[in-house]
DNA sequence: TAGATTGTTAATCGATTAACAATC
DNA sequence: TAGATTGTTAATCGATTAACAATC
């Protein structure tokens, strides 16, 4: 199927919808209207229509949307029918973090391994993760599946990190590191820089509207 | 000083200003022009010079922008010569994380305590940052200096917490709670959805354009 | 059928880029 | 002064909102 391209604000407002639909669904709400959802979600009706009409008709005339049934849907378009498996470079707090959180697996991203640097956490495992050494990152690539890897190590390394992973063929990098990285055009690169979220808090405070 | 309504746009994007020229002070570079700052950043110079305008003329006719002058103008208009007291309600994983990354304090981001419902974590510390039970959260903010609260709990106790928050009269919210936190206008909340960002990943590695 | 609500086109708004006069 | 580069206006592009005919 041939869809035209969609927009990068539309493919961030997707996870959100994902996430309201997830909860109507528990709530056990069986369908919903454009105008609802609006009012739950604090954006306009016409672009949650606007939004859905990029993928196809999911709704119906005078009814509405099926929660059940978008939910399902939008979860294909994000690709969360199928599994991702994870690695994590840097064994330090904010890896361990991630190795830890177990709500990432619901959704299909299952962590697998750790490597670091620091041979002392050699052998170390999180939740049973285990961690590795670097020089076996390459090895490891090739035996297993994996489709992406999270950079939660120092800028200093992350560039260099990013080269050996893109070049054994890693696709998807979630990158902590407070650095941009150049990567080919088809390596996917997700930045979350957490320091910059920290600075839009202090903009704000600072320059508070009265 | 009044100035007209920044772009939310414009200000995501200082952050990123404030890095770029921190490193080519590092570098040891004095004065640069939009046009080489456009070839670094991968964004058009006539942007640069639009963002910069927004909070007046920083720069010269045929001379460029002065690095260290600029650094120091947009860590200003960031609110960054101020020091920012921090606690951490939720010490798991995640809030021990950040409580562990001295990083931020080098931008005057500074961890002061965490709390937690977990009475087994009371009494420890993290890095010298202490861990008390919720119970005490008014008492602790009514006697001590804090302007920002990182939310790193389970979904379900986080609108609570910031209700709590809020009412004792905290106005910064770093939430990592996968919840959008309803508050009032004048409570600034900056969400870090980690598994929104993991979806953004997958829907990219799934739809790759070719 | 009548009422509700979508899908979609058209209008508006805002953000980005281009162009160039001002000026160092 | 001549060359470089900003500050700023105008043009373009893209995203959001409004409107309404199609249709369940």
């Amino acid at each position: 199927m041939e869809h035209r391209e969609i927009s990068r604000a539309v493919i961030k407002r997707l996870p959100r919808y994902y996430r309201y639909l997830g909860e109507l669904m528990q709530e056990g709400v069986e369908r919903i209207s454009s105008g609802e959802l609006s009012k739950r979600m604090q954006i306009t009706a016409s672009q949650i229509r606007q939004d859905l009409n990029n993928f196809g008709g999911f709704g119906q005339q005078g009814y509405g949307y099926n929660v059940k049934y978008l939910y399902h849907e939008i979860g294909k378009i994000l690709g969360l029918d199928k599994t991702y498996n994870l690695i994590i470079i840097g064994a330090g707090n904010l890896g361990q973090a991630i190795a830890n959180y177990a709500n990432f697996e619901r959704r299909g991203f299952v962590a697998k391994a750790m490597f670091d640097t620091n041979s002392q956490l050699k052998g170390k495992t999180v939740r049973g993760i285990p961690v590795y050494s670097m020089d076996d990152l390459e090895d490891y690539i090739r035996n297993n599946d994996v489709q992406i890897a999270a950079l939660t190590l120092p800028k200093a390394g992350a560039e260099a990190a990013a080269k050996r992973l893109i070049k054994i063929g890693i696709r998807g990098i979630w990158n902590f590191a407070h650095t941009d990285l150049r990567v080919p055009d088809d390596v996917v690169v997700e930045n979350v820089h957490l320091s910059e979220s920290l600075m839009r808090i202090s903009y704000r405070l600072s320059n508070q509207e009265e």
